[in-house]
RNA sequence: UCCUCGAUAGCUCAGCGGUAGAGCAACCGGCUGUUAACCGGUGGGUCGCAGGUUCGAAUCCUGCUCGGGGAGCCA
């Protein structure tokens, strides 16, 4: 192998092997080239932590056993340093992952500068400002593997049942809902603005296609400063024709069931590293609990709340209306005056709408918002007046209701709750490579 | 925007009117099974910024800046 810049001990070419695969090969000296996340020695015996993005692995150097360059690289080769090693597999009951290497070559690909994050603890301030680093770290490694778990399953998921994945622009002309505040932006001397929901889009493409989603970044501008909130934040938005609100949330509750039961399958080691509490998790199976808007307002008058019908759930509410339940729970039929534009009022109930959010369990709050649209041109058109929203922006989207309307369901479900509640996680911020923060747009 | 807590070594913090401290990290040394390894040693500071009170301010007061947690808004 070649080597780069710093003094490197030769290593025979080896197949080289993941560390996520040792398993499938005990006792076969193999290369692995990663970097080393933490050092222990003692004399003359050292142990190499080394993680090369599909795990971590712990390498035994014996000094007895080694050429002294090779010992003296082990030595002192620094935290975060690139490198590749050479060991044979070997099952081991005090390794963490069950598999470690005895260490029979090392090439230091970077000797890395002094890294600035420890293994002691850290505040939130610092890790923030070194995110690019700390994605690195095991816990966060872990909760971004689950993530990526949560989205392939969640796609997977839709395209064996026949929804076609459509691309919802992210420039767009106007606000979606109108309700939250948008980023602006210049369009060559026109004003633009940053997605904030690519539903509407979705039902155009509904129409099109029959079963589609939409799966992409969203932008809010609120002064939002809570561990549920980023600016930028990533949502996945099935939509059906034909389909009422029954329909959408059998969908949801097969979706999210799917996607705990891949986590379940494929991330369960993660899982257990971040300690999450498994069997929270196996009961999530449909169907899911569902409750009216009416009867969560009187379970929060029961437990004290003081409540007024009408209004939305803030955070407090939704926590306490959770609580009774150990799956997901959907709170159906909002007062139409809390809600955006676009759903369709009950039938001889015109002050409800048919929609739904799905509450996750363990206080985890709203981790979807669904409804069923007005398909009627008429009534679509009245509310775009009551919300004082300018027509001739929305005329496409007027245009799906002159064009052979038919009734349609759909739901949007933000990834990064979606991880928080799967892996049991504090806050939202590490849910997501890189999150936008209020203030914070570095790294 | 509001409420609340905070800012001292690279990091995490203690000190709360009287000479600037600890652990970790770094560096040097020791140790053959470590799991945030451990043991000994060395270097390391504009105590967020500005003003005020005082013989004396990291410490008390005022303002500002930045950050954490929460509310509202939402996924």
């Amino acid at each position: 192998m070649r080597a780069l810049g710093f003094v490197c001990v030769e290593v025979r070419q080896l197949q080289v092997t993941r560390i996520a695969d040792l398993s499938r090969h005990e006792g076969e000296e193999v290369g692995i080239q990663g970097w080393l996340y933490n050092k222990r020695s003692s004399g003359s015996i050292s142990f190499l932590i080394i993680r090369d993005g599909s795990g971590f692995v712990q390498a035994v150097a014996v000094k007895a056993e080694l050429a002294p360059e090779v010992y003296e690289l082990c030595d002192t080769v620094t935290q975060e340093s690139s490198l590749r090693i050479t060991g044979i597999v070997r099952r081991d009951a005090r390794a963490s992952g069950g598999y470690e290497l005895t260490l029979t070559g090392i090439e230091i690909v970077a000797l890395a500068q002094e890294y600035p994050i420890s293994l002691k603890e850290h505040g939130a301030d610092f890790l923030l400002d070194h995110r690019h680093l700390w994605i690195r770290g095991p816990r966060q490694h872990a909760a971004l593997m689950v993530r990526n778990e949560v989205i392939a399953a969640a796609e997977g998921w839709l395209r064996s049942n026949g929804f076609v994945k459509v691309d919802a622009p992210i420039l767009t002309p106007a606000a979606c809902e109108g309700t939250s505040t948008l980023f602006e932006t210049d369009y060559f001397g026109e004003k633009a603005y940053l997605s904030q929901s690519g539903q509407l889009y979705a039902e155009a493409a509904a129409m099109a296609f029959g079963k589609v989603y939409v799966y992409g970044p969203t932008f809010r501008a609120e002064k939002s400063k809570t561990r549920r909130h980023l600016i930028e934040f990533w949502m996945i938005e099935p939509e059906v024709a034909y389909a009422d609100q029954d329909d959408n949330m059998v969908i949801q509750e097969q979706f999210v069931s799917h996607i705990v039961k891949s986590c379940l399958q494929n991330r369960r080691q993660e899982l257990t590293l971040l300690g999450r509490d498994l069997s929270a998790l196996e009961v999530i199976e449909p169907p899911f609990p569902r409750v009216t808007y009416d009867e969560a307002v009187d379970m929060l008058h029961a437990a004290g709340f003081e409540f007024t019908w009408g209004d939305d759930f803030g955070a407090p509410h939704e926590v306490a209306i959770s609580q009774g339940f150990n799956k997901p729970v959907f709170v159906m039929n909002y007062p139409t005056q809390a809600k955006a534009f676009y759903m369709q009022p009950m039938p001889g109930r015109p002050e409800v709408v048919k929609c739904a959010d799905l509450l996750a369990p363990e206080g985890y709050g709203e981790i979807i918002g669904g409804s069923e649209r007005i398909h009627d041109l008429a009534l679509m058109e009245q509310r775009m007046k009551e919300h004082k929203m300018a027509p001739e922006a929305y005329d496409w989207y007027l245009d799906l209701r002159r064009y052979g309307t038919v009734p349609h369901s759909g739901f949007g479900m933000g990834i990064e709750r979606t991880v928080a509640w799967i892996t049991g996680s504090e806050h939202i911020r590490e849910m997501i490579p890189f999150p936008r923060l209020l203030n914070r747009i570095y790294p």
